[in-house]
DNA sequence: ATTAATTCATATACAATCAATAGGAATTAA
DNA sequence: TTAATTCCTATTGATTGTATATGAATTAAT
């Protein structure tokens, strides 16, 4: 399951992503239909991925960090939930292995679950903001969803 | 992320399609490597989702229902954990409308979290019991895992 | 009938996580 | 100096996860 903050997260991306501009967190939660204050933390995990650059003060606002096309979903979903695989055992870049398994080479759940988690990756890390924007039917106008 | 609970009922299938025959909860705890009194809890609900029967009483005990090829890990996920989507607005199984959506038809997130949902389907719905037992490289002896 | 083995039902506990909100400090441009 | 903004820390309330406890109901064997 994807979390609030994810999704949340990944509603204010497109907004930047479209908008291609410095945003304040206020336009962006506008934009989006997301709480504002709770927005506010999402942005800071989301400077803190690297994905956008804020800056403070009057006139101050969020903005993309490079090109929507290398901004990739999974680099997100990970930063705000976590792993992607549905197991720690079949996670690479969270693993932990399982205190209930000696052998987890064979064990037959984390074969499963390794084939699910890589079909995740394909599709996550496969999805720019870009693909994100362009699965859109029209564009620079806020109709997201 | 897979619950505790999915994980050890998909253990305890995978014992009792082993196994072959009944067993009552306190060996399957046992063979599983699961906490005996949260396992009861866990058959029940098997029992609820059609993956076995149970019969009360001395000599009593579980059996899964039907043959192991038939019993499909997506069945066994949704019924403990809910909806395989990422996201409600993705599942068909359990399907619920975003409140910060409008129009979910052009939504971006739901498009590329229905991608998702249908690989994890696919792996699921195309893995049975069978499927894990003849992952295992041994059989009859309990090294799943 | 009694006993032992079992499932089944209900209640409880505790910790963690989720989804936010509150208040204010620090920074910046006008 | 003011207004707009990010940033930081704390708190809250609800829900969920992971169990454990107790005991009732059922069944087979003696």
């Amino acid at each position: 399951m994807l979390s609030m903050k994810c999704k949340y997260a990944l509603k204010a991306l497109v907004v930047l992503a479209a908008e291609g501009t410095k945003l304040p967190s206020s336009a962006i939660a506008q934009k989006a239909r997301v709480p504002a204050k709770f927005l506010e933390a999402i942005l800071t995990d989301l400077r803190k991925a690297d994905a956008l650059t804020s800056e403070r003060g009057a006139h101050g606002g969020h903005t993309l960090k490079g090109e929507p096309k290398k901004i990739m979903l999974g680099h997100v979903v990970r930063a705000m939930d976590g792993m992607l695989a549905p197991i720690p055992c079949a996670s690479t870049f969270y693993y932990k292995k399982c205190d209930d398994c000696t052998d987890e080479k064979i064990c037959v759940i984390r074969h499963a679950m390794l084939e699910v988690r890589n079909k995740i990756s394909e599709v996550l890390d496969g999805l720019s903001l870009e693909d994100l924007l362009n699965m859109s039917p029209k564009k620079k106008q806020q109709l997201f969803w």
